[in-house]
DNA sequence: CAATAAATGCACTTCCATTGCATAGATATT
DNA sequence: AATATCTATGCAATGGAAGTGCATTTATTG
């Protein structure tokens, strides 16, 4: 069992307090999150710090980002066996008109997409919005 | 053959020197674009009534927003016999890394897409990025 | 023509993302 | 251990795009 600080150093990522609590609140939240809502969790620490801890996480393939249509950027951790380095992220996401929450459909990976003759594809954003299980449920 | 007039008369839009103009920008460019493009094209403007012509366009379903994933809102015309109305836009966007276009591909409609249990879905928001025909091509 | 309503232009605001630079903190080197 | 070096953090400022309030111009109606 790989604790935290065994992974991010197996990212070359140092380990910092602030590294380490970003990271658990990433992995507690089953949503993707807004910077705003760590800032918001982490109100003691400053916004760049946050910025900065997201990006480093980013640019290391720890979460990736999500475009939902919000306007906001939105981040969630990576799976544990995602090829982020290599292929980019294939899964949907499904973002909720009613709560406003957006999370991945990790096991909903996104189908072949044609496109005509000439066009060259690399890579596919899908999002669906509608209502989500929380939401539509009784 | 109806006019660009008739057509703003039948969606019950006033015809103005500006909208004629940025109706027939929007018909001239086959790429989405942006409030810049159109700012840039029309220096003399001023970008609120850009913005505010392109929103009323938008509400009237006279063109369609599409947020391809660089921050940006792109606007491209609706097609003729889409039913913006109705139903959400269903043709899918390519976005070219390369060139930075993005274009409406609306013989491309979008899948049915499958969510779980609990879940509603809609709209889907699906952006292709790729290299458009125009780079790849020789 | 006067009264009314809509479109336009200017200024300003808000929100989020991003960067420059100074400082604190950690690592490496002697 | 002391110093030099590098990285992370914090603060302040910037930039870009979307959106709004209000005055003015322009069009429409009676
Ligand atoms: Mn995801
Ligand atoms: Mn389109
Ligand atoms: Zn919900
Ligand atoms: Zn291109």
């Amino acid at each position: 069992m790989e604790t935290i600080e065994q992974f991010l150093e197996s990212k070359n990522i140092r380990v910092t307090a602030m590294r380490l609590l970003i990271y658990k609140f990433l992995a507690e939240n089953q949503v993707a999150v807004t910077l705003s809502d760590i800032e918001n969790a982490f109100e003691k620490a400053d916004r760049t710090t946050l910025y900065r801890t997201i990006k480093t996480f980013e640019e290391n393939d720890i979460v990736h980002q999500i475009d939902d249509g919000t306007g906001i950027t939105k981040y969630a951790l990576c799976e544990k066996g995602c090829n982020c380095e290599i292929e980019t992220d294939l899964h949907l996401h499904f973002h909720c008109n009613n709560c406003n929450e957006t999370i991945c459909l990790t096991e909903h990976k996104i189908p072949q997409i044609k496109v005509p003759d000439g066009f060259v594809s690399e890579n596919v954003n899908l999002v669906v919005k509608g209502i989500c299980d929380k939401c539509s449920g009784q």
